[in-house]
DNA sequence: CGACACATGTAACACGTTACATGATTTG
DNA sequence: CAAATCATGTAACGTGTTACATGTGTCG
């Protein structure tokens, strides 16, 4: 749902076409979230039969006679932009985290082995890390005062908080099992249910 | 995606029809992830389609003679679990994130008012925040020793540190447009051009 | 009995990806 | 000129949500 809106805010620009708002979507977000051109244009046609953007026929800027069906937002698709940027993103019902649920079911299966799971896991996770400060020193010489260059930065620097929250989780994930392994440590090998006596957990919460 | 894989995970601890199989999913995600039942049924015919699972027409354990239409996860299937488990969630395309998309759009966009935008959605995010810690202390009295409770627990940790990411990232991206803003004050308020010394335009790019 | 939860589906639609078709323009 | 890139689409498929239809079992 957010491609729409993002296209939608893109066109305040001013008229596009297809190949022009990817190019914009895309230097502003890096190579982190390719824009699939068939995407472009089937959201174009939906933002045109909801009535938030028209088509206007623009001759090519370049000088060549060249046109190309270039779209303009309309007075809906502008109110629209505006009440997205005025509207925090809810975390009422957040995307689903694959990791999360892969790691709450594998807690919850017999003979599945989490701690291999969550140091691969982590290892993979930290290896991109390195991947995302490569990126960051490489990065798009260009100058950085311009705003799409800040804007990829800023992107950037969202993927890295991320992967860093994901291995902090990952060690609480750890250390939240041993503890529990240390509570009852027949459990795991050859699964004898010793009982748990009353509620001492130790597991805090 | 994650979901086929975690339903056919959950069938291996043994046959289950539809609701059951919701019930165990939501069982370990809590209310954070809703499954939909029809997607259940779905996704449980594409499974049977793609040989992950075959049906076995069992009766309900609880003495009713009732029937329900269970399925068990054939070779491929158990298969398939191992390797979804034994691989890390890769990183290279995460999911589109609204929240970076937006900030990225806002900040090369005039006349956005990104501050506030900022302001707005840490404001929510730590509502959530608050509403977690919230449901941490009343959780699911249940015993916190069951697999199942330890593994809502840990997603809710997930959201937890994830909604805290979001608010270091926003805090980090509020310095940054600071430092922005203090390098070249004019930009903000009453749209001044200030002509841009070189490149002229004042669109950029 | 009537309301409600359980249980199994189907249809319609939105969104997303991959792949293909078809031209025009640019460039080695 | 041939190949690559630009540009605009369409078709097929997977996934996800919402809504509807239909029937069974339970409980006040």
């Amino acid at each position: 749902m957010s491609i729409r809106q993002a296209m939608l805010a893109i066109l305040e620009q001013g008229p596009m076409y297809g190949y022009q708002l990817r190019a914009e979507f895309e230097q502003r977000t890096g190579e982190t979230w390719p824009l699939n051109i068939g995407q472009v244009y089937t959201t174009l046609t939906r933002l045109e039969r909801d009535g938030m953007v028209e088509v206007v026929e623009s001759a090519a800027e370049d000088g060549s006679d060249r046109t190309h069906v270039s779209y303009r937002a309309t007075e809906s698709g502008r109110s629209e932009v505006s009440e997205w940027f005025a509207t925090p993103v809810p975390r009422t019902q957040p995307p689903r985290d694959e990791l999360a649920i892969k790691l709450a079911i594998a807690v919850t299966l017999p003979g599945v082995d989490v701690a291999t799971i969550i140091q691969r896991q982590r290892s993979a996770t930290m290896t991109s890390l390195q991947d995302y400060t490569r990126l960051k020193r490489t990065g798009r010489a260009a100058n950085p005062e311009a705003p799409e260059d800040l804007a990829w930065s800023l992107v950037l620097d969202s993927l890295v908080f991320d992967a860093e929250a994901e291995v902090r989780w990952l060690d609480h994930c750890e250390a939240r099992l041993r503890r529990a392994a240390a509570d009852r440590p027949a459990a795991s090998a050859h699964a004898t249910p010793t009982a748990t006596p009353e509620t001492s957990d130790g597991v805090a919460r």
